[in-house]
DNA sequence: TATTAAATGTTATAATATAACAGTTTTATA
DNA sequence: TATAAAACTGTTATATTATAACATTTAATA
């Protein structure tokens, strides 16, 4: 699963002419690599299990790297970090988060729903990206 | 527009037994008399004008208290808060954030859209809350 | 009025994120 | 292939957002 997604990370830069670099490609494999999100610091910290000292802006600079691409999301209510389970570029994310354990389901709607779609419209706003956050109690802990 | 909020505000806190003190009647009116999201250190500013050099826990406070009970809503992907503007609880929000001059309209969707609670009756996930954020470009900027 | 609960004031600090600039590596091009 | 330009990293410092902890005050209620 991790394996598939550093696979298509690196198809994707080999393709559109990105450097795989270093802090890159451990980044993305601390975040494929863990079962939960991680907040900035967290991957910063596993960071500097393989590399002396990184410093933060060598950890957000990967993670917006991966995050402009579409590789991974941010989950804004939490501040964490996630890959992308699709492994393909969409405009907007959803997320379910359950509050007790912390464990995050990303679900894959690539369009808007409708009812929001249409209250857009209405509105006349041109949407370019989104991100839905449902917080609450998932089957293992209810 | 501000004033209904206030009232029914008022209202809210004598029903329920809540304390109208000064610094949340005043954090509440600056955020409703503010037609952008407001940052917390906005607010902090904001109220210094009124009340002597206050502190960070000052504004959070009244803001969390506002947050709980509906009247205002955080923006997570911006960290900034505003009213509600249907000033009725509810568990979940909508907001269309236009990227170039910062206008944010909130809709009122008071349920999941379908998909979205479809996915989550599916994964037998229970939501409490939600946050929908939509970021693009609106109508005066377009 | 004594007791408790709710809220505030204050100090300090935690957690998250970015600006700025020097240096390095890679790529493109003359 | 030398050179310039672009992309990226390393490093220092600092900005921004948020909360912990504890003393004090205010309001509700026994």
């Amino acid at each position: 699963m991790a394996q598939d997604i550093i696979k298509k990370a690196i198809e994707y830069c080999e393709k559109n002419k990105h450097r795989l670099t270093e802090p890159r490609l451990l980044v993305l494999k601390i975040i494929t690599s863990s079962k939960k999100p991680l907040g900035a610091y967290e991957i910063l910290e596993k960071l500097g299990q393989k590399i002396k000292d990184p410093k933060p802006p060598t950890a957000y600079r990967a993670i917006e790297f991966w995050q402009n691409i579409g590789f991974i999301h941010r989950i804004e209510s939490i501040s964490a970090y996630v890959a992308c389970e699709a492994g393909h570029q969409h405009k907007g994310s959803q997320f379910m988060i359950c509050d007790d354990c912390g464990d995050v389901t990303e679900t894959h709607l690539c369009h808007l729903p409708k009812p929001l779609k249409d209250s857009a419209i209405q509105n006349t706003f041109t949407p370019s990206r989104w991100n839905f956050e449902i917080h609450g109690e998932c089957a293992k802990c209810a």
